[in-house]
DNA sequence: CGCCGGGGTTACAAGTCCGTGACATGGCTT
DNA sequence: AAGCCATGTCACGGACTTGTAACCCCGGCG
């Protein structure tokens, strides 16, 4: 998998608690996170702005300026509008006011929390920013055949074709990246996933199999002679 | 946000009286959009197909292939299933049954209608199609399974079923990402939170339990082999 | 015109995947 | 302490998938 160059995400932990606040920080620091701290709400929305962090944990009661205020300022600046934040709340009742308000913090947490819970929750939001969008689209359609990869589905002129798993695979392989020849060796590296010991006879097994589901549609899958095989557009 | 290069929203109208035909695409010119026009069942189906446009604005009464034997043909191909599409007929009356036949339509306009209310509509539902979609809804409902999150309540044909928390929670992830194909991988990830440590196959054996309770209605949860499982709505 | 090699086609044995029932564990209630 | 229930794991067996080998076809080339 293309995994880019992991980098050490960078959270921001805010609570007026000296206690709470090393809690906070030794379980995140133990999970893998780089973690800063601030203990009043003027520190924490500076800190955001300085640091840029990936994720901000956020206590719901400071000093001075609370901690409802202070996740709108961070959502009303530009600059920090886009980092997640988890309120973190020692009155679990206190959830359901701050849930009413819809002020923008995108989880929720209270006091006494379980060290997994709270690694879980970040972890969770992390995973979902980074994830975010990806270049290769999900959906594709060549004149009367339709490709949907999430729904893992194949339609020819709206039927739906049935296909394994393999068969799949390797279309979405061609299909993505039509135009161009694949060798069997190529087909084999990305459709079956480096097993370097099978027959390049199995790509042409496969290959026909597809053909057969496809029916009229195998016309875009071309054999070059001597080659490969590759997915042609008209 | 990853925008794309805005391009002008495509609309298909289809109609068969001349004068109507008209009145609507020269209103949608006029608010900006690119319109295409057929005026039977069959080349209606034919250029969505051709054409994928954004959104189709449909006229109930056509002869040969009614409007809604239309709108459901649309819906079942996989090509123009995911097409936003407005019903629009003369009699005010026909909209209750085809609401009530929950055909698929997203939304309805009944003759004569003021440009404005027509423009109005079109661009909500194009606006919906764009924004990421709609949140997650609390409660949901496929035929006869009812699936209440705040409540944590499922039922079957008005019979209440009792699911343990783990089964319950992995209905809801199913069925919150309906149509799309779910790996054990990304089912642990979620409805596990991420215990790397467990079994895939514990997975299987939950689905099971799952289909085993929900029994008629397990005709929704659907096994992809080699792939996952996933929820189907129909 | 016949040979040759690459690829289409078919058949089948081995492998894989999933539904199913059984069981161990461990937390919670009584 | 006993019992119950939720949950994770395992083993079995049937169904489907997949890799391979054998055979056939066809086009290119001498």
């Amino acid at each position: 998998m293309l995994t880019p160059a992991r980098i050490m995400p960078k959270i921001l932990v805010v609570d007026d608690e000296p206690d709470a606040l090393e809690v906070l920080e030794f379980n995140l620091k133990n999970a893998g996170y780089e973690v800063s701290t601030a203990d009043d709400g003027e520190a924490a929305l500076k800190k955001a702005r300085q640091l840029l962090p990936d994720l901000i944990l956020l206590d719901l009661m400071l000093p001075e300026v609370d901690g409802l205020e202070v996740c709108k300022l961070l959502r009303r600046d530009p600059a920090t509008s886009g980092i997640p934040i988890i309120m973190v709340t020692a009155k679990a009742a206190e959830i359901d006011r701050v849930v009413g308000l819809e002020l923008g913090a995108d989880d929720y947490v209270t006091k006494p929390f379980s060290p997994r819970e709270l690694v879980l929750r970040v972890r969770n939001l992390l995973r979902r920013r980074t994830e975010g969008e990806d270049d290769k689209p999900q959906k594709m359609q060549f004149g009367d055949l339709v490709i949907d990869i999430p729904r893992h589905l194949v339609s020819v002129a709206g039927a739906r074709v049935d296909l394994t798993a393999t068969e799949f695979k390797l279309l979405i392989i061609l299909a993505q990246r039509r135009g161009r020849v694949q060798s069997r060796e190529a087909l084999l590296r990305d459709v079956w996933e480096y097993d370097n010991l099978i027959d390049t006879r199995t790509v042409d097994t496969h290959m026909r199999r597809l053909r057969e589901k496809l029916g009229d549609a195998a016309r875009y899958l071309d054999t070059v002679r001597g080659v490969g095989y590759r997915f042609i557009e008209n």
